[in-house]
DNA sequence: GAACGCATCCCCCTTTCGGGTGGTGCCGTC
DNA sequence: GACGGCACCACCCGAAAGGGGGATGCGTTC
């Protein structure tokens, strides 16, 4: 990477006015600048694939493919590729989650210029960068299996309140095969009742209200 | 006010990559600046006073003292005050108590600057600001009543995925109450189930997950 | 003081849920 | 070909949920 050029960078959040102050921040900076801007993750991968940047900020949470799908399948065809999560939650999940699908570092909406500059340049020089406080915190953190599609769609039902009878009817399965998913679901997600499991899958991502 | 004089503009959000934004897309536009900002509700409330600007914009959601409470601080000590509530999601209940509080004006954060400055000029003006989209559900919304603190203590403990017992114990009051309280909640949220529930409440903004 | 909302408690009942055990067929991996 | 994961189905059973009913006390509002 020649030092001469500047950093060529990918922001991608649902929030025009967040992509905005990023892109402030970021052009402000001497020696890097934005070159391609998205409002969801499927944009991000198109972008990413057109401009090929040094750096991708993503927005972990953003409607339709999430910055942690996009992030996963952007390294799935250039598994260099640097990837800056940015959230605006410091939940234990989110991180874990950004840091599985391949970022290299994440920062907070909180953050100020003063620490979102040295990050990209961090990440664009394949360093990590993680905030101090959680590092710790990633280690002794619970993990869970992932769900299969058909448990997401058992899921996604019993996060609208429909019994098991009404889930069976709607995806024409036997009721005891939607009990069978639901105790997978349970297990997986170390859930006792179907609303705990509901809650935690949202808090984790895997499904959305 | 006079047209020849700049709007002086006071921004209040936790995030400074938002605020940042927000200072990009109103000094870069003619007539308008920034005269102050704040990362919380205290601040926002203590900077009104100080600048007295023509239009304040508040994050609905901030640590500490939220927009909403700091709209209601700002508009007791000065009830001409315009404020524009900023917010992320746009659930009802975000909406109802942003107006409630005494906002003229409600945006998005996914808006564009061309919908942020007539947002900011039309409250200046005096004028209400309501996103198409929003108005017609406030008009077609379906009516729910609201909780009372009660009932939101048990609602938050359902979300966790407690037993109607577990939350008798911890709120140290008998199941059959628990399961009144219930009733009750399903009723006002028109909801057949615990879960169904606690996806209503999420996404009414009355609870948080 | 009557009416009302709120929080509290009790009973009843039926349905649903959650957990256990068992089995089949399919598909990919080792 | 054996093994494991997945989707599917079945049965049992105790616990939990939810939908009725009625009741008390305590404030506030009319």
């Amino acid at each position: 990477m020649n030092p001469a050029l500047p950093l060529r960078i990918l922001v991608a959040d649902d929030h025009f006015i967040v992509r905005s102050g990023l892109v402030a921040l970021i052009d402000s900076e001497p020696g890097m600048k934005v070159v391609a801007q998205g409002a969801d993750g499927a944009q991000a991968v198109t972008l990413y694939a057109e401009h090929q940047p040094d750096v991708a900020i993503l927005d972990i949470r953003m409607p339709g493919k999430s910055g942690t799908e996009a992030a996963e399948a952007i390294r799935q065809v250039f598994p260099n590729a640097r990837i800056l999560m940015l959230t605006a939650y410091n939940g234990d999940e989110d991180i874990h989650r950004a840091l599985r699908a391949g970022a290299a570092g994440y920062i907070l909406k909180t953050s100020t210029g003063d620490d979102l500059i040295p990050a990209i340049r961090a990440v664009a020089g394949g360093l990590r960068w993680i905030p101090y406080d959680v590092a710790g915190r990633l280690a002794a953190r619970r993990q869970y299996e992932t769900l299969t599609a058909r448990e997401i769609d058992v899921l996604r039902l019993i996060a609208k309140g429909r019994a098991n009878k009404e889930i069976a009817a709607a995806l024409a399965i036997s009721e005891n095969t939607v009990k069978d998913h639901l105790k997978s679901i349970l297990g997986k997600l170390h859930a006792s009742a179907r609303t705990e499991a509901v809650t935690a899958a949202v808090q984790r991502g895997i499904i959305e209200l």
